[in-house]
Formats: structure tokens, sequence, C-alpha cells
DNA sequence: TTTTTTTCATAGGAATTATTGATTGCAAAC
DNA sequence: GTTTGCAATCAATAATTCCTATGAAAAAAA
């Protein structure tokens, strides 16, 4: 049985004529005729009977038949309809995974801007450590995910976003208030706080800095569980000071004058923030789409990595 | 798009494997790889996101339509389904037509019987004049007519069932009483009863009995509307005598004693009972059916006409 | 009657499509 | 690096679809 010999058998209960019928499906009479009488075999049922000079007429089990094919046919065409609607790959859910120390600084400006761009993209997010957003990325849970580098993994293809400098943030009143610019191995010297492990900014910033974890350094603190925001409180009520990505403090309240941020000395530590992607994910459209997005207006102090599409 | 193509997407979505999905439908791999990537082009949609090592995954839209794929097949299923149970000609509707001078004599002992050879065939029974009758058989209407021979006509083919005699009825005290048979030309002088215009009996008796219709027979009257049960009550009356087919004289209380009845000499006056459906018609063995079930166990006094399938 | 017309079935051949085993290419695992 | 597993590709062949031309049956017209 195919679809076309449904097609057939409909046409000509429509038009009880083997030739209009015929003519209606765009083949010549004797293609009709062999392409039913072949369904007809198959089904072991005769569904019409055939007079030469009268109409043709529908058997009982033939009216059946059709009227069967009639919602085989429509259901098939409901299955085009859908593809032709998700056909738009920035259309359908959309799952985003995007790190700590970024979502809550990335997101609220790279929403809204989406929704203008891909109206019909439904996103949808998860916060996580790069660990676990990997894995969900690569059993296909996540359709992308935004992670800071190093990230190299098989299989998985990534496109940087945009560069992002570390700062250092103190109270208002810490000894540093003056300085222009912070030196990384100066930290050290201070009560540091640092995100928990599995947070890659923490790992950055130990990186940045390596004299801060070495064994005379007992002033640095981990804060298992805690977040950025935690962090900042903390360094506002005077308990310490920190490193934070600097668009960490641009979305922070302009007002927040318990806490004081300096830049570090140039080089200055960075971190490259990047979208990362299943190798053959097939809609890379919504990635470019989301990457754009980012990049077209971009976060106040980043810099934007040019486009290796 | 095709039912096989179909089958090939839900036989990977279940398998999640390319080679497997092959197998599973008895087709070589690459027969499937194709069929799929021409499906896919077709509805310009990538359904499976495919990973050389690792599982194949199915993308989100892949997801609906292969969800839209199982209701196609099924209904496909279904299809198939209707024809499988339709396919026994002795199943379903079937309209028969019967002439009324013979429907009430015939039906009560054949639907019965039929309802043992045919238990799934669903009767349905229109008594009417034979024109109206054949009207509908060729339109469609009817599935096949009883009615009596002479019947000839283009596209419709008929098969004899059986022979039965004309008898006459007279009332218990008239003069022919005691009459062993009766010659036709003897109805000319008696207040001969028949049935209107449009029944074929009235004709057959007729032309059975000529003189009866002659300018100088003034005594015969036709009831318009009647029925032969109207006019056997109405020689149980007296009030004249008729013409009755044999099988209509079987069926009637055994005690109805105001009624004598007369064969005809020799060679009697007899109609032939038949069967006629149209040429093309399809279901034939349900004909056959029906057929062999009126001789099988013959009504009496009729004689059953040799079968010529 | 005979002829014409209508209509579906059939035949033969061309074009298209489907199918297959063998091969290639790719990525991951050893 | 080599092997392994998997899907894509290739090239040859098989199957199918499709068309034109023709045939057969029956009704309509001459």
């Amino acid at each position: 049985m195919t679809l076309t010999e449904l097609r057939y058998i409909v046409a000509v209960s429509q038009k009880n004529h083997f030739g209009k019928a015929a003519q209606a499906c765009f083949v010549s009479q004797p293609t009709l005729s062999i392409a039913i009488k072949k369904l007809e075999e198959e089904l072991g049922v005769r569904l019409f009977e055939r007079s030469s000079k009268n109409e043709i007429r529908i058997t009982e089990i033939g009216q059946q038949v059709i009227n069967q094919a009639y919602i085989v046919l429509q259901e098939a065409q409901i299955l085009t309809e859908i593809a032709q609607q998700g056909k738009d790959p920035l259309s359908g859910q959309f799952k985003l995974g995007v790190i700590y120390t970024i979502g809550p600084y990335l997101l609220p400006s790279l929403i809204p801007r989406l929704r203008k761009t891909a109206p019909n993209l439904k996103l949808i997010i998860e916060e996580n450590f790069t660990a676990n957003l990997f894995q969900s990325l690569k059993q296909g849970a996540l359709d992308a995910i935004i992670i800071s580098y190093p990230f190299d993994e098989p299989g998985i293809e990534t496109a940087a976003l945009y560069d992002e400098p570390f700062i250092v943030a103190l109270p208002r009143n810490h000894e540093w208030a003056d300085r222009e610019q912070i030196q990384p191995e100066d930290l050290a010297s201070q009560d540091l706080m640092l995100l928990g492990a599995g947070h890659c900014f923490r790992d950055q910033v130990i990186k940045a800095c390596p004299d801060c974890m070495s064994g005379d350094s007992e002033l640095t603190r981990t804060l298992e569980g805690g977040s950025l925001e935690t962090i900042r409180h903390m360094v506002a009520a005077g308990t310490g000071i920190t490193v934070l990505p600097r668009t960490s403090i641009l979305h922070s309240p302009k007002n927040e004058s318990l806490i004081v941020t300096k830049p570090f000395a140039q080089p200055s530590p960075t971190r490259t923030v990047a979208i990362a992607w299943r190798k053959h994910y097939p809609r890379k459209e919504a990635i470019v789409t989301i990457r754009d997005t980012i990049q077209d207006s971009p976060l106040d102090g980043v810099d934007n990595i040019q486009s290796v599409a």
C-alpha cells in the first residue's frame, strides 16, 4: 500500500471516473488503473465495480476503505504541516545551559533581545557547573551551553563570545581603596574569598593568582555552595576581598557604595566566555543567532570576539 | 513521502541505530539511510542528529514527526484491517429486492436459513414492483433482486431459482368446487380478480388466460393497490375467484376452509422465479449463497431449477 | 444491424527510483 | 597508531512507475 494509491482511490471516488481521476492526479489513466488494481489485489478486496458505460460504483467495502484512506492522507498531511512549522530552526524549544558565574549577568540582557531576533524560540535555561552542563550537552538534554574557556571536548564545537577581565572587589574602607590597580600576586596577603569547587571561575582566579593558594596563605577562604552575589555581600560587610568577572559588577546597584572595585594591572587576568554545541547539532542557525544576539549589543566592559562562522 | 519511509524513521527511533533499524525493516543499511535522507529533504527538516560513535539522537521536530508517523501508520493498518474484514463476500450489508408476489412467501423461510449459511450477511429487504426493483438494481441501490421471468436487461445477469405453477382459488361453495382441474380458458366466464398494473404476476395471469381480458369478459376486475392476500380474503368472502402462485397458498393457515384451490390442467401455467444482479457486481459469492440457500431446501410444490453457475 | 463512442484494461518500452554489497570517511576507544 | 563501529557514498543492478498505443466491452447512434 502506498499513499499514492490511496490518493488514486480517493480521486476515483470523487470523480466517479477513472480517466478524470487520473487527470486530477496528473497521471495517465493506465497508471491509475494499474495502481488501483495493485491495491485491490494487495487488500484482496474489490473497491470499485467497473461498468464500461455508466459511472463506476464504489463497493460497500470500497467505501469503507476510501473513508479510511481519507483519514490516512489527512494524517500524512498533518505530518508535513508539523515538519513545515518546525522547518524554522529559530522555532521550538532551545535548551541553553549557562554556568553560574555568567547566567545572572548575561541572561537579563540576552533574553529580551532574543525575543526580538528569534521570537519563536522558546528558550529553556539551566544554570549549573561546567561539568554538569557538558554532560547534559553530550547527552542531548541541552542544545548549547555557555561556558568559559578553556573548554575542549571531542565532538563538541565552540565559539568564543567575549573576553571578560577580572576585577578585584574591596570593602570601601579597605587599605587598597586608594590604589589604581592591583597586582595578582598581592592577593595572597589578603582575606581572599573564593567560590566552591566546581566553579570554573574559582580555578581561573587561582590560576591567575597562584600565590593565594600556597601553603603560607591561610587567609584564602572557599565558600562552598555560595555564589558571587553571596561573596559580594560579604565583601560589602567587610569580611574580606574577592575577585569578580567584570560583568558581575555592571549589573549591581549603581549606588552600592560599600564596595570598591579595582582593575588588575595589565595584562589583566581575563576569561573568555564561549558557546558550545555538539558538532552534529542540526540547528546551527539557532546557535549563530544566539551568538550574534549576544555580540550585537555587547555587555559593557567586555571585548567581543571576532566571529569565526 | 511514503509509508515505507515513515516505517523507517519509526524503526530508527525505536532502535536508535541505523543498521539495526534497517535489519528490523529487512533492508540494507544504505537503503534505509537514503530513504531517510530523502524524507528529510522532502520535509526540509533534519529528523535525526547523527554522530558517528554514539547512538543517534532524535531532534525535537523529529520526535514530533515520528509521533505523527506512528499515527499515519496506525491508520494505514486500520485500513488493511477494514479490507481484511470486508474480504468475506458473505459479510456486510446485502440489499435484496423482491417483488410483492414472492416476498411474503419466500422470505419467511429464506431469512432464517440465510442466517445460518451466511451469519454475517446483514440482509436488507425491499419489496416493490419489478420495474422499480430493476431501477434500484441498475443504480446500485440494491445488490440483487428476486423477480419472475421473463427478465432480460442489458448489463444484468440472472439465474432461475424455481418454477412455480399457478393455481386457481375458489370460494368453498363455488360451482367448480368439485372439479379436479381447471382449463385456463374457463376463467373468462368467471368473476376473476387480478392485481393492479405493475404486478408482473397480473400480466402473467392475463397471458396464461388470454380470454379473461377480451371484450366480452366484463367480469374480470383489477384491484389497484391490492395484494394477493387482499384478493385471497375476497375469494374467501365469495366475491369471486382468482389465480395465485402456488407458494402463496402453502403458507396460508392450514384450516382456511373458506377457500378451495384447484390446479390448472397440464401443462399448467407457470412462472419462473429468478435472482438478478449487475453483471459486474463484485460479491457474486453472496448471490450464489442466496441462490443455494433457496434451492437447498425448496419450498413445497415448486420445482427447483438446475444451477448453472 | 452496423458503426461509433466511451471507458477501462492490457502490453511494451523508457525513465525513474529503489536496493544492494563494497567502500569510504569519521570519530572514538584501545 | 591501530582498530572498531557506524553512517554516508559509490556503482551496478533490480524493480517500479509511467507513458503511448492498443484492445475489449458495452452503450449509443446511424
